[in-house]
DNA sequence: AAATATCACGAAACCGTTTTCGTGTTAACA
DNA sequence: TGTTAACACGAAAACGGTTTCGTGATATTT
């Protein structure tokens, strides 16, 4: 790379001191007029731009925030990081993002990374090998350095920091309810194992939903997706009995579950109503059009990095972490119906 | 933020210089055994970590690297990243991921923005406005100032840099044939206005393929859509025509065309072969599910952050610019079939 | 005429690290 | 005993800026 024209230079160039150029180039007064103006019009001439490391060391602040995702080709986290981005560009941050690829390893290293300042804060959803393990040293050692950090979606409540959720129970309760207000009565849910804290608490909100139309939960009706094998296989086996409804806790299995109805002759919606999670493409484009529950991964994205760049300025008197919950939304499309 | 723990720190409370205490870390054999053993327990106890800023600037060079989207909420441009983090990663860099959104003005200044020392290269995928302005003088700066640059997908000619890009006119073509393969004669093109660049290369390859065919092109069956209209209503417009073919330049289109078609009582893909471009979920969960090109995004970031930091890497002798074309496959899936 | 204020600029410290080049001490050698 | 080598460490410069605190030269006030 072509070596930079640092203040340096024009120093010398121009036979003043560093001091003087530097602030000339703020406009100081403490710079006569014309001096001011050669140094700027030498500067403007040679395109200097002030290097900004040097600039974050001696600030001891990088106006970058670091991003730590489980993956990216997925709608809801590309739309979080679109909230991130847009939320920090509008206070002055930029953002450097990350991925754990779910994998444990990953994500200790990436942290560890991050946290040699290079960043101001850090925003993490937390990759499913961590939420197995249960081992969260590598964010707690985080939080005893004081380094800013907030978790949005799949969050740990025994870290002290802020985080930004959505509300996985009520949103379930609400998927499953539009079911039952359907007129369905034998709602299947498609969910992950149960360490997934998501998946989890939206089966929660499932039962909560059932329990209150005295409907008893029926454990062959639930199963939990091993992604390792053939998840329409695993679909179909509920399939098997005889139901008239689904909640499939994100918009793949959704997706998948209208594959296996009509493959088995049922229409969608008029014989069995079916409801995902995530509102993404698919739900839009798929047919019929998914009803779903959005999740609204913008708004989450722009509240994490505003709770983050609130922490990070204010020179924190004391702390205490906030929670905030993103309720959702039902989105109604085409899959689900009144039962006739 | 607690203040960090520094070699100044270290030397001050063990008594001895910082020079001491950064050749200790490094187990170099200036030191002697006892005194290494004494700063690296205090260094781990205390979980010293080198600050990376002062080392970047040190060693002028960040292991970063500048990457700016037109956009994020795209599952072309998300497997993109996936593999830019990918090859990034494994060469021991980090990326900064910034996006345009289309607008010239946000590129320029993010340009800008990098260009200051943050970053060791950038990679670009250019805005729509900045391709209809045909205002490139951003790019120029940054190529004159020696700043490692990386242009992929929507790429300018003109700009003396290393690029990627896919084969747009082939895979148009390819695409095309496919239909005409298929037994279809009346072949619609859904594509984008003439300015973006690869709309106007697959459209190319569609016009090379009916060409080989004996077929003239014919003008009411190509449709540029404005997106700032309802896109739906468009497309309804060509299939007014007596149509059996349909090839959208990108899968949103292909999947509207899917439903214009349904919604007209054509059976895809009995009545009517459609095909997409971008294989992305939309192409593969729609019903029917939809034949596409397949971008292969993640080889294209691979390759462009791999381009890069050879160019970044290589104290550069003379340098000439390599230009890696990708080339595209088709996916067959249900949205097309031969006609009968 | 003496005291003081203003102006315009420079020296030096600082942010955290690495690295070159001493330098004082001890040990080995002639 | 004097010379040299090895050893173990420190001083200082460098990366590119900012900022505090002088300071010498005028200009103004008493």
């Amino acid at each position: 790379m072509k070596q930079k024209i640092t203040i340096k230079t024009i120093a010398k160039e121009l036979g003043v001191s560093t001091s003087t150029v530097s602030k000339a180039l703020k406009d100081s007064h403490e710079i006569s007029i014309e001096t001011k103006e050669r140094i700027q019009a030498y500067a403007k001439h040679y395109n200097y731009k002030p290097n900004s490391l040097a600039l974050q060391l001696r600030n001891q602040k990088t106006k970058v925030i670091g991003v730590i995702l489980p993956k990216i080709v997925h709608h809801f986290f590309s739309t979080v990081i679109k909230g991130i981005e847009e939320g920090a560009s509008e206070k002055g941050y930029h953002i450097m993002v990350c991925f754990s690829n779910e994998s444990y390893k990953k994500e200790v290293e990436t942290l560890k990374v991050l946290s040699n300042g290079s960043v101001d804060g850090i925003i993490v959803s937390v990759a499913n090998e961590t939420l197995e393990n249960k081992d969260f040293d590598h964010f707690k050692e985080l939080v005893s350095e004081e380094i800013p950090l907030v978790l949005f979606d799949r969050v740990v409540d025994e870290i002290f920091c802020d985080k930004v959720v959505v509300d996985d129970v009520g949103a379930g309760y609400k998927a499953t309810k539009h079911l039952l207000d359907n007129g369905r009565k034998k709602i299947a849910l498609i969910t992950t194992p149960n360490h997934v804290n998501v998946g989890a608490l939206r089966r929660q909100g499932y039962e909560k939903a059932l329990i209150e139309k005295y409907i008893k939960t029926d454990k062959n009706l639930i199963i939990e997706i091993d992604e390792k094998k053939d998840i329409i296989a695993q679909i179909e086996e509920v399939f098997k009995q005889d139901i008239d409804g689904v909640f499939g806790v994100n918009e793949i299995y959704a997706a998948k579950a209208i594959r296996v109805a009509k493959k088995r002759g049922l229409k969608v919606p008029e014989d069995i109503s079916i409801i995902g999670f995530t509102d993404g493409l698919i739900s839009r484009y798929s047919s019929p059009s998914i009803t779903t529950v959005a999740q609204h991964g913008f708004t989450m994205g722009k509240q994490a990095v505003e709770l983050l760049i609130e922490r990070i300025e204010k020179e924190s008197e004391t702390y205490s972490p906030k929670k905030i919950v993103i309720s959702s939304d039902l989105k109604l499309r085409e899959s689900t119906k009144p039962s006739s």
